[in-house]
DNA sequence: CGATATTTGTGATATGTATCACATAGTCAC
DNA sequence: GTGACTATGTGATACATATCACAAATATCG
């Protein structure tokens, strides 16, 4: 842990641009930031927690395995705050964080967080805009789920990776099969067997977790048809 | 419509509380109240919006039909604010929201609404608490449709009807069966059957849409195993 | 009230995916 | 490098659920 200038910081969120210098003053005493390797847990759920985290970089996963199973709930990858929904009800978290990438992240106390957005309407605004948003996604995801069948997720998956995360055709996949087929609510085997029909097809080229977009249009489809 | 004293309501919301009487004022300057009866259309997606939808009696459906088939996201029963996520982001409605009992609803300017945020931190503070909320149960829904077999499905879907909207062992669904499958996502067929075996189990009493939970306890063990 | 449309129930079948079993490849520790 | 462990691929089978087809019940409307 270190402390920070939260004044000079380049990684500042949408919100936090919008504190001003005494604001920013106090957030500097009441943050603290921390740097992660991949598959390390920022938080468990169901425990306590006075701490608001804000992702300046990486990538991480919200999570539980409330029922044995682990189930992978969504991607987050930075800027963006985490998980308030706990924190702000009644302090315990309802999920588990965990790193898939390198990551930077601030614990901000909730008291001073939730000062701010008593005092700043601007802050506030801007955490509004960004839970609204994760409630659309929330939404896609609901329906992917309900919807589509297997191939229609991980082509799903797939593009997310590509547009979302890594803003390539090709990347390393940062899952095991396993993992993947915990996020998309699939068995691994049969993300095994998915991921090898796309590679026949020609519409990926996967060498184990290195993956290659060969045909993204039809990988569309795929997604759109289900 | 009819224009309303806002300071006189007794179905204010929680964060219209936070309201002070100048806000109060301005807030009846820029709200209109509507009465509807049921399966009437609220709002529809892809619409441009320019209200922030306070319902408040009644109950709510956030639906879509993207993708051909009716797919409901989310029931949504007073007192709540409906959607904010598509009208804040861009100003465009991205799901269709349909009354499914008679219900009451304030529309209220969405500028009206984004300068309380920016002046009223306690206003802005329950609006996140909402979101909040929402995201939790969002993020439940995804677990379920991911991990649940529909049997489980449909147990979740008794008890959150007997528990969160209803309050009752014994209700009238105010769904039909094809409408239980596009929320749960299963086939009419399937509802049917797995509503039969639950009234052959003793586990409910059903006549048409005339449910009564017999066994709420092994109802509520179906949904956890899934 | 009767005619028509809609909703619901139920059997037969098809299909998709989980599960099981096992082989193979890759990774890590010492 | 060797052994142990983990991740991955693949075939056979079992199972859950969609789909189809049709009958029965219910609601709607002139």
């Amino acid at each position: 842990m270190q402390k920070t200038l939260c004044q000079n910081c380049i990684l500042q969120s949408d919100a936090a641009i919008k504190l001003i210098k005494n604001q920013l003053n106090e957030l500097t005493d009441h943050c603290s930031r921390v740097e992660f390797k991949p598959g390390e847990i920022i938080f468990k759920e169901n425990a306590i927690s006075t701490n608001v985290v804000y992702i300046q970089r990486g990538l991480v996963k919200i999570h539980t395995d409330n029922f044995s199973k682990d189930r992978i709930l969504r991607l987050t990858k930075a800027p963006s705050y985490l998980c308030l929904p706990g924190v702000l009800g009644d302090s315990i978290n309802r999920f588990s964080a965990t790193t898939i990438e390198p990551t930077l992240a601030c614990f901000i106390d909730i008291h001073v967080f939730k000062k701010f957005i008593l005092e700043n309407g601007d802050f506030a605004y801007q955490i509004i805009l960004a839970l609204s948003q994760n409630e659309i996604k929330s939404f896609q995801v609901s329906l992917n789920l309900a919807q589509k069948q297997a191939n229609g997720r991980v082509a799903d998956a797939l593009l997310y990776f590509a547009r979302e995360i890594y803003n390539s055709q090709v990347f390393m996949l940062p899952f095991s099969r396993q993992e993947l087929g915990d996020w998309m609510g699939i068995s691994r085997e049969s993300v095994s067997r998915i991921l090898g029909e796309f590679h026949s097809a020609h519409i990926i080229y996967q060498n184990g977790k290195e993956i290659t977009i060969l045909n993204e249009e039809l990988l569309e489809q795929i997604s759109q048809k289900g």
